[in-house]
Formats: structure tokens, C-alpha cells, sequence
DNA sequence: TTATCAATTTCAGAAGAATTGAAGTTGGTG
DNA sequence: CACCAACTTCAATTCTTCTGAAATTGATAA
């Protein structure tokens, strides 16, 4: 059986023009490389050379130099991909993630994560919880970032950090008089405006508020438009508000309970490409420290 | 460093799905297939499997056996070019031969020499001795097919049949009545019609025959056309009139030195081509067989 | 949950392939 | 024609790969 490691052998020696140099190029004996080009003829069925002074090639000697070349560099490029890949330089990332993280976490880590990787391609996209688990589950996104969930489902969720719910009310309000944190009972006889996130909260209290509210707004920008406007208050994940909006009032809540788990969310019994597989560990080692900084403004 | 091989084990685990099958198919233990995917492992980088059992390829996996699979189609491809190449069976031939032999000798030789050797492209060139080993010489061709020379130059001779001169005149010529083999002294007083090929007969008698001839006329049909008309007579090579001349008639001469060498024209210490060397060995084997039968018409 | 069974891995020894260094050839050069 | 360098050959050695037995693993069924 003819091997690669013959053909890299003789591109070499006709390369070089004799044994000896090509020897030394290889790192082995000339005699090791005599013994290989002899049962490279052997198993091609023919000579290589003109003479056994390496310095010409016969017409076989050309077209296998020819092909034996195209074959090595071929060889080399493809494990060359292999090896990059494996080491998560190269490959497509598709992370999906909710608005919040998305816009307020994830630029700085992906450009941290890709100075390192300028190769690997990525895909972002901006959904709500919900779609950022199904589009795990479906294998469109490679990860996820998303509040935790109760149904497990086919995807695992590996908590980040906690984000705490706080109230958005305008700034002239009564409630900015309080100076102390809100309790749910300060919220009576407000104008609750419900959002996507805010069912997340499990204190009873909040779920009667929440049940006589008459508007939800998903759009955070129109969120705080409206807030802004006097229509009413509102409750988010204070990563959600994240930067100063003027006009309004970002007041901490009493009920420590009030909190969003965000975590990633991958799929289960599905190893990870390598580029997902260390945007995993690098994601669990720099947001957290990320977002303690980002949520201490 | 990666082998081949290896790749070459683990596209066919990939393809059974588990190692005892993969195992059988190429011919090792389970335990060899086992040690060459957790080697092939180590190297890359990375696991290729989703679990022991081989059933499910990780993305790495499926990378390599995509690029696996092309790199061992494309090597076995190049391997079998070479080995083709070397055995003659693809390749290119180029003949330069003088048109006596290039019309009555070699098509019956070419199609039996290429009947095995579909995929061989061959070239033929019908030009004149000088000629044939000029092409040689210079490498156009990669062999030719011409009388002696005397020079010896950048090519090789090897003769491959005799061709006995004589000698063509009108069938109603005086000589026709002789019936026996005609002497140089016969001609005294013909009219002698030079050719490219009678130059070559050394008799001093022939010399000044020739010399005083009026008329050098280098294509055999036009030659034979002149002697038909009654213009002269000529001699030449019997092979090249081969084939019957109405109106005309093939007398012999006596002078049984009156012949010249055909033979093959090789160049010097540039060895053949593969095929170059099978039509060698071919044609020095079958084509004095063939002009012997052809001559004895 | 545990028992079972086949697949896989591990290990040490065996087999095989490649490499070495020394001795022997060969071919080119002065 | 003798010399020298390059190459080849050969037997011993080293390195790699393979094998068979035993241990482990993981799936399946009781």
C-alpha cells in the first residue's frame, strides 16, 4: 500500500536533487530514504528516476512529482482544517439570546471571544425566552441565553447571573418620595403596565397587581415611552433598563424574591460544535463577571 | 503525525456506525480500530464520536468525514493515474515515422497495440528520415521510425527489418523481358528517376547511374505516376511500392546489398516514456513479423 | 433497580515496518 | 584509471501497530 509519508519522501528527494540533502530535509538516513524510494517504484511499477544520481526524473518520475505535490498540500490544508476546527478557530456560531443580554452583555464578550478567533463566523439573533429555547431545541441557534424556565424539555439551562426586577415609574412620582425600597403594597392604586418579562415574578402579591393591569407592552422602548408619559409604572429586569432614561425613576423593590435567573440554554445529548463548546466557557466565565460591573452603575 | 490510514479506519467506522463491523472491513481487531480513532483523537483535537458506541458523529466528526472522504478518493484517484501511467495503460505517444512504414506498416501494429490500451493517446507523424530523427532529437517525438543513418547524434538506431531496393519501370519496359534479376550494367542507357530514398544504396554502378540522372522526384505517387507515363524508371525500397501499380512492374536486382535498414530512432539517455517503452518492445517484436509476411506477397 | 450481554477500551506481549550504521557498489571527474 | 562522493544493500535495532485476553462501559430487559 502506497502511503502519503513515501510520496512527501520523494517530492522531496526530487526536489533537492539527491538523496543525501533530502535526507537531512526529512531527518532521516540517506539509506532509510534509498530503501523508501525503492519500494515506492516497487509498488508503482516503475522507475522514478533516470539514473540512481537523483538529479532527473523519468516521465513517471514528473507526473508522480506533479500529482504527489497536489496531494500533500491537499492532505496538509484539509487536517489544517480539522485541527482549527477542533481548536474552535474556525467554525459558524449561532447564538440566540434575549434583547437584554443581547444588547446590553453580549458586544463586548463576542468581541473579546473573536479577537482570539477571527476566522469563526457568528450569528446573533434577538428573541424572547420562549423562541430562544425552541430555537435551541430545533439546533438553529447553538446556544442560548434566556431566564431560566420551568419545563426542562429537550435543553439544559446553566444559570449566568441573577437579575433583579426593579420598578420604572416616572421620575416625578410619588412613589421616588418613599426613599426606601418598594413593597408590593406601595403598588395599589398605581397603573401597572405588564411586559414580557415581568410574569416571571412568582410573589402573589404581584400576580393580583399584574392580573388587573389592562395594557402589556413588549417593546421595551415604548415601555419606557409610556412610563415616561405618566401612563403607568412598570416592572423589568434592571438589565433590561439598563442606561440612564431621563424622565424616569429606576426604584429598587423590597422583595428580594424578584429576580430573573439568566443562563445559557443548549441541547441536551447534543455535544456542542468546538467553537459553541468554548463560547460556552467563555460565556461562563465572563459574563458573570460582566454583569456584577455593568449592574453596579 | 496524522496518517491517511487512520482517516481511512475512521470514514469506515463512521460508515458502519460501530467498530467490530468497521473492524471486519478492513481487516484488524476491534481493538486496533479502537487504538487508531483514539489516536486519530489525540492529534486532531478533539472527540469524533458523540459516545463510545460510534453510532452518532460529533460536528468534528462530520467535518472529517467529509474532508476524511475526499482526501481518500482524491489520493486512491492519483494512485491509480500513477500506476496506469506506470503500466502503460494512459499516456501519450507521439511516432514520427517515414510513410512507407507509417502507411503499410503501422496501422495494423497501432491498432493491435492500442486494442489493450484504450486510454493511450497516440500521435503519428509521416515525414522523411531526416526528419523523423530530428523530431526525435529534439523530443517532439517520442520515437521514430527511419532507415539508417550514418551519423550517430543525440539518437539511438535498432534496426527492425531489411527492405531490399528495386527496381519500377512500365510493365511494357525491354527489361520486363529479361527474366532475371536486373544489373546495375542493365540500366546503362535507361532513364533513371532519382527519389528521396535510393540515395541510400552505396553501389558505385548505382552512383553514377545515378548521378547522371535529370530527375529527382521525392512523393511515391507522383513517381509512380512518372514511370507509368513512361518517363523513366526508378528504384526503391520494395515497401514503399508495396501494394499493386497497374501498368507498372517490380523487378529485382541482382545487387543483394541493394537494401536499406528500417529501425527504430530513440534518443539517447533520455529514458521512455512507459508507453514509449511498451510500443518499443511491441514494435520490435511485431513489426519485422509483420513486414516479413507483408513482403512476401 | 439490578442482571445481563454485547460493544468498546485497555494492556502487555507479539508481529511487522521503518530506520540506522557499516560495508559494498556505482558512476562521474580530474 | 584511480579516486571520491553518492547511492544501495544488509543485518541489527528501534519504533509502530496489531493481537488476544481481561476489564470496563452502557444499553436493555427483568
Amino acid at each position: 500500500m502506497i502511503k502519503l509519508e513515501a510520496l512527501r519522501v520523494f517530492v522531496t528527494v526530487a526536489e533537492s536533487g539527491n538523496i543525501k540533502d533530502a535526507a537531512d530535509a526529512v531527518g532521516r538516513t540517506a539509506s532509510a530514504v534509498s530503501m523508501t524510494l525503492k519500494q515506492l517504484e516497487d509498488e508503482i511499477g516503475g522507475p522514478l528516476f533516470q539514473t540512481d544520481r537523483k538529479n532527473s526524473l523519468t516521465a513517471l518520475g514528473n507526473l508522480m512529482l506533479d500529482l504527489g505535490r497536489e496531494q500533500i498540500r491537499s492532505f496538509d490544508k484539509s487536517v489544517g482544517i480539522m485541527r482549527a476546527f477542533a481548536h474552535s478557530r474556525i467554525g459558524s456560531l449561532s447564538i440566540a439570546s434575549v434583547p437584554s443580554v443581547a444588547t446590553n452583555v453580549l458586544p463586548p464578550i463576542l468581541q473579546r471571544f473573536l479577537e482570539t478567533r477571527p476566522q469563526v463566523e457568528v450569528e446573533l439573533f434577538d428573541i424572547d425566552s420562549a423562541q430562544v429555547r425552541r430555537m435551541v431545541e430545533s439546533g438553529v441557534a447553538d446556544i442560548g441565553i434566556a431566564g431560566e424556565s420551568r419545563a426542562g424539555g429537550g435543553v439544559e439551562f446553566t444559570p449566568l447571573f441573577s437579575d433583579r426586577f426593579k420598578l420604572l415609574c416616572k421620575d416625578d412620582h410619588d412613589l421616588c418620595q418613599l426613599g426606601r425600597p418598594i413593597e408590593w403594597s406601595d403598588l395599589h392604586g398605581t397603573t401597572l403596565i405588564r411586559n414580557g418579562a415581568s410574569d416571571r415574578i412568582d410573589a402573589e402579591e404581584y400576580k393580583q397587581l399584574s392580573a388587573r393591569s389592562l395594557m402589556t407592552v413588549y417593546n421595551v422602548t415604548s415601555l419606557v415611552a409610556l412610563v415616561k408619559a405618566g401612563l403607568g409604572l412598570t416592572i423589568l429586569p434592571s438589565l433590561t433598563m439598563h442606561g440612564a432614561h431621563d424622565g424616569v425613576a429606576v426604584l429598587e423593590l423590597a422583595d428580594a424574591a424578584a429576580s430573573r435567573q439568566v443562563g445559557l440554554v443548549e441541547r441536551r445529548d447534543v455535544p456542542p460544535s468546538p467553537v459553541a463548546a468554548a463560547f460556552r466557557a467563555f460565556a461562563l466565565k465572563e459574563i458573570p463577571a460582566l454583569v456584577t460591573s455593568r449592574l453596579d452603575d
